[in-house]
DNA sequence: GTCTATACGCCGATAGAC
DNA sequence: GTCTATCGGCGTATAGAC
């Protein structure tokens, strides 16, 4: 037998657009409508499986939850160290993880209340990994160091949606990185 | 005779209240209505004063500009460096600038255009500075430092609008800038 | 499971009184 | 200069057909 739920494709699609949308043309962009149309399903179809736009946000930010805690578990087995990999992983790849922790930052941007919880707790798990490779005093540098890629990856993402290169001055972190460590 | 066009008052508590619900409650708090209650006028007060809300932006970023103007010549002079100057005035403490800043920044988390060439190109003005400071290897990880400082501001700033003590930390910041410059 | 039709409120903006 | 009244449009959500 295969009892255990089985997610419908659709679900998946709806919350694809939903965080599509969000990435690339901001919160205002992603209403019901938008998310619909993007996802090839009518609002009435979209509602079936969320009912209400909150439920859309709170099954968006357990995908963030569940990407973190992998990503995290493979920060902390780095063999280059957490904090080179946290840099590296900080610059946008269009991975699954930058994806969501993006659509997520969107959320936080309008003063999303739980949304901003949420991320509160992401960096707080940063941080500390990142203490644990490079010392408590050099974590919170290193950590505004990737936050503010994510940052300039915003502003460099024009209304079009594309992103553009941005891996230029990673070299550059990474060295950063190694002068703040021991 | 004073011929000068003089600024009504009104203008500027419309222009202060549409910034404080930006950086308080997001832009999507920051309707017309809401904009206009907060001044003490009415909707209609405050469109005879902008036309439409695009005008209110329009005036919000010349704000931004004029007083970034102010701060490029403060922190290309600071005797502490550019470098330390810019960490330091990254942190929030709700300066004019740190104002507009912030509230900038929730146009540009929506993706408005126009918003986010101007915030690409402060931006660039940092970055020149602060590599005429620490060398041009190092502008961009003082740079991100910077702008990881207001990043994680948005997220300690819940939708109560206080702005938690973020300080903590900025000596250690300062200590990094110090290892990464020459 | 997915669609159409519709209710309803809020947002931006206009018209015009005072 | 500032207000009230009002409109059109859009965004969320419900009801119910298929």
């Amino acid at each position: 037998m295969e009892a255990m739920a089985r997610k419908p494709v659709a679900r998946e699609a709806i919350l694809d657009a939903f965080e599509a949308l969000l990435i690339a043309e901001g919160e205002r962009a992603a209403t019901l409508d938008a998310v619909a149309a993007r996802a090839g399903v009518s609002k009435g179809g979209l509602l079936y499986h969320f009912p209400n736009k909150e439920a859309m946000i709170a099954v968006l930010l357990e995908r963030l939850d569940r990407l973190l805690a992998e990503d995290l578990a493979a920060m902390a087995a780095a063999p280059e160290g957490a904090a080179a990999y946290f840099i590296r992983s900080s610059v946008w790849a269009d991975t699954p993880l930058d994806r969501v922790f993006v659509a997520a930052t969107r959320l936080a941007e309008v003063a999303h209340a739980e949304t901003l919880r949420r991320m509160a707790g992401v960096q707080a798990s940063w941080l500390a990994l990142l203490a644990a490779d490079v010392g408590p005093a050099m974590a919170r540098p290193v950590l505004y160091m990737g936050d503010g890629l994510y940052f300039n990856a915003m502003l460099d993402r024009g209304p079009g949606g594309s992103a553009p290169e941005l891996a230029g001055g990673v070299e550059d972190l990474l060295a950063a990185v190694e002068r703040l460590r021991n």
